[in-house]
DNA sequence: AATATTAATGCAAACGATTGCATAACTTGC
DNA sequence: GCAAGTTATGCAATCGTTTGCATTAATATT
């Protein structure tokens, strides 16, 4: 009963296990008889090695992690799936934990997967994480690590992000081009990189067109449905309210449907809206919301790429690289 | 450097390794100041237990494997989500895999799984499987395994399903309330589970309301929206079609809603539909989707609470158990 | 005071695979 | 026919923890 072991096999076969070891590795001093008949029992008993005595010997295991803040967001599920998909083909597979925005929650989970000796390390830091030491630590430790989306910007490390500052721009620069000049911005999680690019790319649109930045009409609230609740109530309650809105992101924009909604105005004639992300929901909404389209799975194909290059190239002259995606405009009746 | 073991440990304080691991474990034979300054230590310099090393001498690790057809559905991502969140807490970690609806690498992936001595396992099985082999296999071999949703009926283990007869039923029964008596089926994947007991609840409802039943009225594509829109060609295009269709799923369902707009039809007045799931994303068609409602996050909590009784409970006398979770009837504008 | 009991620690094997080094059995060369 | 070389295999240590058993030291028992 139980598993077979190299030992087993090498019972069967009146061989040592060194020699069986070797011949199911393709070591040359082995013979090619002695190669078949190992292989052909192996087979026969359907023989697995065991990882962690392997992965204890190389000090790594075939296993990568990966580190979001909510498994159970149409983003992440997505680069998840493209993260799996290229890992899966190259023979790894990817222990999935999330942080749920919880900073302390992400160090020890971070931890956790270390002692599991991954072989790598795939993570979108949570919105209010701020110190960037337990990933340096990491670092340091050796294990190879690449950020992809919430990425920190003053650490040194491989990273995969879509061009915030740009989709923003020309998410406000479409708003312009169609007759908008009183634009609002409603964001959050300040100390996030993607805020910081996308308010950035939202002011120098305005900036571009000589249209003047009214600090009353940048709110930052969060990065949830309810953040944009709580931001369109703070813009729309204003006398002289935006005539157009750039959110964050498509949750955002999702709350500030509602808002809208329950004030009795109209979309796109009284208020503008226009998203981020472009989550397969939003395309539902009524009117459609027009919105930044980011190449999700192919940001986890990318990351994943990008980590297993990484891993393979081994640290002598590891240079980190920062690979840019490009969004895209996608124009619906919310604009 | 790198990372610290117990023997670095036990050096520094002057002790055996196997002083040290027992401190650490709170060994009762441990004097409580030697604990003290073990853990003091350790602590300090951030030691973390191998988890291989560990692993390999318990037989089994703190993992646990999800294998799901794809990640990237929002009802496996939220199953998904509710194992994390169960097995975070239990001090588990999960390594998840998708099978992309292929057999084949289902297997693999499996074996990988368990090659790495998780410490069970929690599946959903792909459309096509049919060969229940190798999950009896794996059960022959002591792995826990939980299947939930996508589940054998064949197979002596434990799983978690919704009631998809009631639900079905329920859905069937309230498309004949609302006056419908034509009432068509678009399924598929005529090995799996749910397609046998939703078609089931389907026939049995029209009985008990002495509906006859009309075999061209029920197809077998399969369950995604192409074979939605597959299947609701094949039943719209024959002279006498059904005035309401109940669908597998949302997928399905919202695939006959496009070819229902295709032929120019109005939802519901010529055709109501009924889908099944609720993903989050069909309250917003237009009309919003009646569906029955499935508790996804729930399923996922219930499927992991399941598996760690069964390891912790060890096999001696163990008896599998099915949890049934209840459907829930959403009506919407489609019906 | 000698022995039994208890408390605290260390030794060494084990988990299963890998790998440097040694060894055995054969060739080959001269 | 013997040294040198080649080929195929085995031995034993290693990776980092855990744990049964032995050992030592300290205390209790009579």
């Amino acid at each position: 009963m139980g598993t077979v072991t190299l030992k087993d096999l090498s019972k069967k076969l009146d061989l040592s296990p060194s020699t069986v070891s070797r011949a199911l590795n393709d070591h040359p001093a082995i013979s090619q008889t002695t190669k078949e008949r190992v292989r052909e029992l192996a087979a026969e008993l359907k023989y697995q090695p065991n990882q962690l005595a392997r992965g204890l010997h190389r000090k790594r295991t075939q296993v990568i992690g990966v580190l979001v803040p909510e498994i159970r967001h149409d983003f992440f599920s997505a680069v998840i799936s493209g993260i799996e998909e290229i890992m899966y083909n190259a023979g790894f597979t990817i222990m999935v934990c999330q942080s749920m925005e919880d900073s302390q929650r992400e160090i020890e989970t971070l931890e956790a997967m270390l002692a599991h000796q991954i072989s790598g390390l795939l993570i979108s830091i949570s919105e209010n994480t701020k110190n960037n030491a337990p990933f340096i630590s990491a670092l340091d430790r050796g294990y190879p690590i690449v950020f992809f989306d919430r990425v920190f910007d003053n650490l040194d490390a491989s990273c995969v992000v879509v061009d915030d500052f740009d989709g923003a721009f020309q998410a406000v620069q479409h708003l312009i081009q169609s007759g908008y000049r009183e634009i609002g911005y409603i964001g959050g999680a300040k100390n996030l990189n993607i805020q910081r690019k996308r308010l950035h790319g939202y002011k120098e649109a305005l900036k571009e067109n000589n249209i003047g930045i009214n600090k009353d009409w940048i709110v930052s609230t969060g990065l949830n449905e309810k953040d944009g609740i709580t931001g369109a109530r703070i813009l729309l309650n204003s006398k002289k309210f935006p005539r157009a809105i750039f959110c964050i992101n498509d949750p955002v924009a999702m709350g500030v449907y509602s808002v809208v909604r329950e004030k009795g105005l109209r979309i796109p004639d009284d208020v503008a809206i226009i998203g981020f992300t472009d989550d397969p929901i939003v395309r539902l909404l009524d009117p459609p919301l027009s919105t930044i389209s980011q190449p999700k799975v192919e940001m986890g194909k990318s990351a994943a790429r990008l980590l297993l290059e990484q891993i393979t190239h081994s640290e002598e002259e590891f240079v980190p690289r920062v690979v840019t995606l490009k969004t895209r405009l996608v124009v619906r009746g919310s604009t």
